[in-house]
DNA sequence: TGTACATCAGTGAACGCGCGTTCACTGATGTAC
DNA sequence: TGTACATCAGTGAACGCGCGTTCACTGATGTAC
């Protein structure tokens, strides 16, 4: 009993680190390719299976590309948790530079939830999902306008401040006829605007 | 030859009129779909022809929906433009109040353009045609923060607020479990807490 | 230890579909003489 | 006025492709006796 209970976990266990592995594939090529010319097969095939494979691991596309998207957007609120765990007086300059940083890095993700946020044939079920996702992320912006602004609708600053960075990398990424490096910069100064405009 | 001339230009006129009847269609199209759900098949039955005849006025797919997003923009160009010319001393708060509620009942265009955006494949010539629209937009908010910003770098401030406009829009524009108004509301709350800040 | 059976990860081939685009054709209208 | 021809908007059918997904199957491993 107790040995046949933890084989079955070990089973379990292994089966989880194959569905990892798939979803691991799925985040670099969505780093190569728009979203919508993401297929199942590159996946597979970044993944070293059969593309079959991925209908025993995922019930169909959709819930595996949120799955990757969601993976990506645990690893920003956890780097911008530490960021306000690291620094007790940290500024929102300082914020907002790695947020955008972040971002720029990691475009794939950026773009994936983008297209989630406009696509408006997703599942309720992963609607909610992402939304989960979105608040833990503004919980993290919560914490940094709590100490700056007394007493005023601090979740609202959040989302205030949260739309206007993502409003500057989606206006600005495909900047034409500049340098990855470049458009980077042109970001940033964007973003001293804006957290200048947030302190006060 | 002169009658042959007219005969010609009215010929020509004719043609232009059927190309912007299916530019009309698209836009109807796009108003009622994702982006990447519109086929050129939609578009022919909205706009009542047979779908092939759609390739005897645009080059491919791609040039009719770049099109269909220009037009769009125009609108919403000339709409921003008659606000701040009739008011002399127009609030950036009315503009940003009427440009969330123009972007909000034209999600459509407001989706294509973002898809734009993000979509690399895109040809040179076509995002410099989409980039063209955004620079005359970006003119009008220059006239508001030229008035209200003397000697700043008024340029950065209308890319900053552009920026924050559309940030708004797509990151609140799929809030789950709320009406359509409530959404609405929404925004033009976070809209009032970024014009109050590019204020001062 | 050996044997018959069950389980399940993994696969290649195929299905069915809808897409963008092209093609061969029609039919109306204008032109030349 | 009549006739032969050119032009061109418009069409239905078809092509070719790649996609998401399913299916029948294999082969390795574990289990029961």
């Amino acid at each position: 009993m107790v040995k046949s209970d933890s084989f079955s976990k070990l089973k379990e266990q292994e089966r989880e680190a194959r569905r990892d592995h798939i979803i691991g594939a799925a985040e670099r090529v969505f780093s190569t390719k728009t979203f919508n010319a993401v297929t199942v097969r590159d996946i597979a095939k970044e993944a070293g299976i059969s593309h079959a494979l991925i209908y025993r691991y995922f019930p169909d596309q959709q819930s595996l590309f949120v799955e990757a998207c969601m993976r990506r957007g645990a690893k920003i609120v956890e780097f911008i948790g530490k960021l306000i765990d690291d620094d007790n007086n940290i500024k929102i300059e300082k914020v907002t530079y790695h947020f955008i940083k972040f971002l720029a890095d990691n475009d794939q993700y950026f773009r994936m939830m983008t297209h989630f946020m406009l696509d408006g044939s997703l599942s309720a079920k992963m609607i909610e999902r992402l939304n989960e996702g979105e608040r833990v992320l503004l919980d993290q912006f919560d914490r940094i306008f709590a100490k700056m602004s007394s007493g005023k609708n601090v979740r609202m600053l959040s989302h205030a401040y949260f739309a206007a960075m993502n409003g500057i990398v989606i206006t600005f990424r495909n900047y034409p006829g500049r340098s990855r490096e470049e458009v980077l910069n042109h970001m940033q100064a964007l973003g001293t605007i804006i957290s200048a405009k947030f302190k006060q």
